[in-house]
RNA sequence: GGGCGCGUAGCUCAGUGGUAGAGCACUGUGUUCACACCGCAGGGGUCGCAGGUUCAAUCCCUGCCGCGCCCACCA
């Protein structure tokens, strides 16, 4: 055993305990007879970096990890990463831009061996940076969502969904994204509010008896009206109903038709409708029986105008991009004299999320997954219990957005992804299978067939990730020991994106809930409480962190900042203090090793008589189970405060000073033992240092991360030696804050005198004598007394008694003698009053201040409880036991008070 | 328009129907054989505002003010 250093350097812990905990497969400890315990992480997409949101999600769920596996449980945590579909897409053309090569150029074959290599070379960043965190995943069983096992699983789910009706093709209007050239879902758009403008149209009427109004924030759909509704309700109406428009610029003849759509509030209660390029207008045209393939298109897949079936759009317009074609249509209607006025206003835009272009509804084919009926049990299982949202106040936004869930388009025009297994015949039909000779035998021989090109939303298959990892399809291997999975740590941001969709495939698909309980967490802001973004330069780099304070710094700062249901607001600060407390811990350790204090053999603790080892026994205990519950509640901030404050309030702080100057043999079992258990609770949330220390400071039979989680109840303690030792914390704050106050110099040394009457004369024979159990409590404590508040001899005024506290030797002392004494600061405990004979030493100006607020403090909580009891009320309605305290309470305080007013009468 | 959350010490946040807590920051101080990334002591809050329920409200209810987020087809 080495002589620990003042400081440490936890790069070099940790990159050498990683290294070790990862080569001897300590992650994942074989443990057949042990109960599983299961948690998946959710996939970082492959391109990715570490961020802060990580490092949050991966620290909640290593603490969870870590601590299941020091339960002893079979504890798993599956991890891998996801294909990210658009993002890896995006990442690898970029690249190909670069050699002046283009997706197109080399084709779907070739480009996704691109991307294959691409993942090979680059796509172990993020793992690595999840090493560095500390993370004790599964890594010899990691996952990709497009390795062999998981595609299979995601075509199974996708055959299976088909076969129950609950995935379909349909031609309707998609958010689709003219960047990417994709359709792309409902919750991958994203509504901004823009500037924009509000224009009216005058339409004329094709027998030229007028025109009628309408206003649309997009004008240049125009070219694929066909329509104008009004409401049937609408009086000012009915007249034109049935009559024709003849549009500006195509001439297109169109009807004037009745729609409950048309809000005869809005502007002039008639309202163009665009069915092919409109989410509401597609249902106005729906409902008056246009057929989807009927629906006028505009415009291509890059958003470009089209001519239309009807051939009626000028040459002239054809080939412009949509935002010009605005213009020189606003411009010609203009010319032409339709252009009524034009407004100012804030328009709700839809944009692409990824491409940050704006979104066009366009007319397509595409595969969507029937949400509502996949809903329905998703919902009964969170209401049910099954799963357990926390915190709870979820579930509402949870149920809200199910309950109205569209159906989910899982279609997507990339090549990097899972490609839909669907082969279409030259007449149109479709077949669904697991492979290409499936589907021919369900199409028939001859049959020629062609793959749907398109590939899945990478939300479809991550959906599958809780069972899909474990071996699904496959019965039997990890599934039905690890599924469902226990628990599932995400940010609420991705609780529709994600938890939803699993929860929706995981009952389908396996019959159960992928999982028990649903941990949401917050985003990490900057210290201002922005969202950090990379435009606005606010990101808190993880890894930066860890460089500068330790990874142990950073995931405890984690999970104390981490309250339920409530974004976390990253200070740097507060890393740094969490760095100090590793450190903290550090030197306590060096302390223990100076005075012989070693690893402790086993989870029960040491026989302890001693009273100051009574008492941190009993506080681990207590400490213990306080960490249990916390765990068991998912209250990591409690938890993390709890360890906190116990090794250094109460470790540290107190018991290091107690036993300083007395570590005899039961006290270095107690010490050791003590540490022990501070290093295996602390080690969730901090490994590296704990890891460190625990090897350190004894011989050990395993590694710390596959120790045992201390007992709450192991030992019953004499509840007196708490007693005695909470008393001496007490009078030991006293004695310092009162010297503290009246400037007696810190080297001084005094005397302790014990006076047991309120009155403020306390010459010979004028105050009773002090309980013997006092005298004996004194002597018991004598050493720890003497030197934590600097006092050598005890007085008991009145006994004749006065004792020595270093030897302990009784000192004979005339009574007459005792009356004599210098006053000095004086302390009050409960029914005790404390005298530092220090006359002549101390400010008696301050010390007059002192007590006369001191006294004014107890006087005024006496009469406010003395209130409180004269109320008829209290005393009749309050439950007994607070009637009790306030008694008892209020007895407490006016004693001390009185004490007070003793100890400042002997002032003078 | 609907929903959720927040408003407690200078800052970031816990918290409880019955005398307000932590960390950081701040002030003073350094006797002590682990630690100045430390020790000891201290100052600092009408718990957003207004009503209500209650013997008692920072905590429960209602309204209001302020802030944030999510969802939603006013063309």
């Amino acid at each position: 055993m080495s002589e620990l250093p003042k400081t440490f350097d936890p790069a070099e812990i940790e990159a050498r305990w990683y290294a070790r905990w990862e080569g001897e497969g300590l992650f994942r400890p074989d443990r057949p007879d042990a109960d599983p315990w299961t948690i998946v992480i959710p996939p970082p997409n492959v391109t990715g970096s570490l961020h802060i949101g990580h490092a949050l999600d991966v620290t909640l769920q290593d603490i969870l990890t870590r601590h299941a596996r020091l339960k002893g449980k079979d504890a798993l945590w599956v991890v891998g990463t996801d294909h990210a579909g658009i993002a890896t897409q995006m990442v690898v053309e970029r690249n190909l831009a670069r050699e002046n090569v283009t997706r197109a150029s080399l084709g779907r074959e070739a480009f996704t061996q691109r991307v294959w290599e691409w993942k090979a070379e680059s796509g172990g960043q993020i793992t690595r940076q999840l090493r560095r965190l500390g993370a004790s995943c599964d890594w010899a069983n990691e996952r990709f969502t497009m390795d062999d096992g998981f595609s299979r699983a995601v075509i199974e789910a996708f055959v299976r969904l088909h076969e129950a009706g609950l995935l379909y093709r349909d031609k309707r209007l998609v958010n689709w994204d003219p960047h990417f050239r994709t359709a792309i879902s409902d919750l991958e758009v994203e509504t901004r509010e823009v500037q924009g403008k509000f224009w009216h149209l005058a339409y004329p009427l094709a027998d030229g008896s007028g025109h009628i109004s309408v206003a649309t924030t997009r004008p240049e759909t125009m070219l694929a009206d066909m329509a104008v509704a009004v409401n049937p309700s609408d009086d000012r109406y009915t007249h034109l109903v049935g009559k024709q428009i003849r549009l500006p610029i195509t001439g297109r003849l169109i009807p004037i038709v009745t729609d409950e759509h048309a809000d005869p509030e809005l502007g002039s209660g008639a309202v163009k409708i665009t069915p092919g390029h409109d989410f509401n207008d597609f249902e106005v045209g729906r409902r008056a029986g246009i057929e989807a393939r009927d629906m006028l298109n505009m415009l291509d897949a890059d958003a470009r105008i089209i001519q239309t079936a009807d051939g009626l759009v000028p040459d002239t317009l054809i080939g412009l991009d949509r935002f010009e074609a605005r213009k020189a249509v606003v411009a010609q209607l203009e010319a032409e004299g339709t252009l009524e006025r034009v407004e100012d206003r804030v328009i709700q835009t839809p944009y692409g999320d990824r491409s940050g272009v704006v979104i066009e509804p366009w007319l397509t084919d595409q595969w969507y997954v029937d949400a509502k009926t996949l809903a329905g049990p998703a919902i009964e299982a969170v209401r049910s219990g099954t799963i357990k949202v926390v915190p709870e106040s979820w579930t509402k936004t949870y149920y809200n957005w199910m309950e109205n869930i569209q159906p989910w388009c899982v279609s997507r025009q990339l090549w990097w992804g899972h490609r839909i297994p669907a082969w279409f015949a030259e007449d149109g039909r479709v077949f669904v299978a697991r492979d290409e000779a499936q589907a021919q035998a369900q199409a028939g021989d001859g049959v020629a067939l062609t793959r749907d090109p398109d590939v899945l939303d990478t939300w479809f298959s991550s959906a599958l990730w809780p069972f899909g990892t474990l071996g699904w399809p496959e019965e039997g291997g990890k599934l039905p020991r690890h599924y469902p999975n226990d628990v599932l740590i995400s940010g609420f941001d991705i609780l529709f994106f994600w938890d939803a969709r699993m929860i929706m495939q995981g009952l389908q698909m396996t019959g159960e809930v992928p999982f028990r309980t649903l941990y949401l967490h917050g985003l990490v802001r900057d210290a201002t409480g922005a969202k950090m973004s990379k435009s606005k330069g606010n990101t808190v780099d993880p890894l930066g962190l860890i460089d500068r304070y330790g990874a142990d710094a950073l995931r405890f700062t984690l999970a104390a900042m981490e309250s339920q249901g409530r974004d976390i607001k990253l200070d740097e600060k507060r890393v740094e203090g969490y760095r100090n407390f590793a450190t903290k811990l550090w030197n306590a350790s060096r302390f223990a090793q100076a005075n012989g204090i070693g690893g402790s053999s086993g989870r029960e603790p040491p026989a302890a008589t001693g009273i100051v080892n009574q008492w941190i026994v009993a506080e681990t205990q207590a400490t213990v189970h306080r960490m249990d519950l916390a765990i068991a509640d998912l209250r990591f901030d409690e938890a993390a405060n709890t360890i906190y404050q116990f090794a250094w309030s109460r470790f540290c702080d107190w018991y290091l000073e107690l036993i300083k100057g007395a570590v005899d043999e039961e006290t270095r079992a107690v010490a050791g033992w003590v540490l022990d258990q501070i290093l295996v609770m602390l080690h969730p949330f901090m490994p590296f240092v704990t890891e460190e220390l625990w090897g350190l400071l004894g011989t050990r039979k395993t590694p710390l991360i596959t120790a045992d989680w201390p007992m709450a109840d192991a030992r019953a303690i004499d509840p007196a030696a708490s007693a005695d030792v909470k008393w001496l914390i007490r009078l030991v704050e006293e004695v310092r804050a009162a010297r503290t106050e009246v400037n007696v110099p810190p080297a001084a040394r005094t005397e302790l005198m014990v006076l047991a009457t309120a009155r403020a004369g306390y010459t010979a024979g004028s105050a009773p004598p002090v309980p013997r159990d006092l005298i004996a409590r004194i002597e018991r404590l004598r050493l720890p007394l003497r030197r934590l508040a600097r006092v050598d001899r005890a007085i008991f005024l009145n006994m004749g008694i006065e004792i020595d506290l270093e030897t302990g030797e009784h000192l004979d002392v005339s009574r007459d003698g005792q009356g004599e004494r210098t006053l000095g600061p004086q302390i009050v405990i409960d029914d005790m009053t404390f005298i530092l004979p220090l006359e002549g030493v101390i400010d008696v100006g301050a010390e007059r201040d002192r007590l006369a607020k001191a006294l004014a403090a107890a006087a005024k909580e006496r009469d406010a409880l003395a209130g409180r009891l004269g109320n008829a009320s209290f005393v009749e309605r309050a439950k007994p036991e607070a009637v009790e305290k306030a008694r008892a309470d209020h007895d407490a305080r006016a004693a001390e008070a009185e004490r007070l007013e003793a100890a400042l009468a002997r002032l003078g």
